[in-house]
DNA sequence: CCCTTAATGGGAGAATGGTTCCGTTAAGAT
DNA sequence: ATCTTAACGGAACCATTCTCCCATTAAGGG
């Protein structure tokens, strides 16, 4: 809850944005402030969910999140800065990653979850828009990547564990080997849009065994 | 010239569009058409590479390429579909696949084409754009595909004279190879937007290649 | 418990983006 | 060469989105 909005709006880049107050909600970030970022944020994923990036639109988003349209321009200012506020709170909820004793195993989780994720109806709306918001705006862009730094790192002691029991060779990048596993899955989500199936994930798993097994993710 | 728009709206699903005529465009494809044709959609390309999707903006298009805005709305509805018909465009305008000799640098060859297009500041812009609008729309996803496809089939010689060469197993999936040495760097533009190196797009084809010696991509 | 003021929220007004109307131009046919 | 009409383009029109002003509410400090 402290790593929120620095600055919301950046088409404009007056020094002093607003009438008072350098940014809304962190000098007074009370009960009601919060609440009402938590109705917003919840608002935004709904609408993402819905309609997708395009017809994201402040004023639904203040009126579905009962809130005040003025509210919503002055502390996120644009669709894609609400965008980039819900990647700041998605980066904050972590899950776990596997343990499951093979690195086999483990990357297979890793992809199933990263399938399931992409392909529920939901959530793979949300990713589609999160990676269209994140082309359209540097800002954006920026906490995009942040996310998936904080998703990689949670997963690379799969990788380190494995190096250790001798599964791959020792000097094995882990985010490079985890990378290489998602990479396959996200090609197809956003630049063919094939259906994910479960001979996708395990054939990212395996191509990205081999290849660390050869040695390609050395660190160098 | 013949697989020009086929139709440019669809957030209305009213079966009559339009006025008189089924799509303009197509019944009376002559001189005036196509030049119209042509300025708008370079005009796009230069949009976008400039200012990105978001503020892709029809009457700003219609006012650079030099045409009425009645018609820019008329035969492309939104940008999207301005967008849509750009990628129509551009999977029209292929340029062959290497031969070297060899399947590592054909498949180098291959990697560095992606790079250098994506890492050209318009072209980056615009492929960045055209991904943006495939995340919003249904109809530009296929478009994206589409372009794809034909990219894609039109490197697949590669693979399947390595595979008469015998540098890889005879069953190997040739388009599956070949999304193997692009998704790192495809992953890397639009999820982590890091900068493509030369050392990722070694390092993707030397990956890609050691997964298909290992028959990670065989046909099933 | 009261006071200060950060933050919210409603509503009016401006701006931008999109639509429609209808006259004009030129492609394709005779 | 002439005719028909598909396609274009200017301008007025309409809707939506954004911005600003100011009254109201409640967080944090005494």
């Amino acid at each position: 809850m402290d790593l929120m909005e620095q600055e919301t709006r950046l088409t404009e880049s007056q020094p002093v944005p607003h009438d008072h107050a350098a940014t809304p909600g962190t000098l007074r970030p009370g009960g009601r402030t919060a609440k009402v970022r938590r109705a917003v944020l919840d608002a935004t994923q709904d609408a993402l969910a819905d309609t997708g990036f395009h017809a994201l639109n402040m004023d639904r988003i203040a009126a579905s999140a009962g809130v005040g349209k003025t509210t919503v321009y002055r502390r996120w200012g644009s669709p894609v800065g609400l965008v980039t506020d819900l990647l700041h709170d998605m980066a904050e909820q972590s899950l776990p990653a596997a343990d499951t004793g093979g690195l086999t195993g483990d990357l297979r989780a890793n992809a199933e979850l990263v399938r399931d994720t992409l392909t529920d109806p939901r959530m793979g709306a949300v990713f589609r828009a999160v990676i269209a918001a994140a082309a359209c705006d540097e800002e954006c862009a920026r906490a995009l990547a942040a996310f998936y730094r904080t998703r990689l790192a949670e997963w690379a002691p799969v990788v380190t564990r494995a190096a250790a029991r001798g599964e791959i060779p020792g000097g094995t990048d882990p985010v490079e080997l985890l990378r290489a596993v998602s990479a396959p899955l996200y090609y197809r989500f956003t630049i063919t849009h094939e259906e994910l199936t479960g001979a996708v994930t395990e054939r990212a798993v395996t191509a990205a065994l081999a290849a660390a097994r050869d040695g390609a993710f050395l660190r160098e």
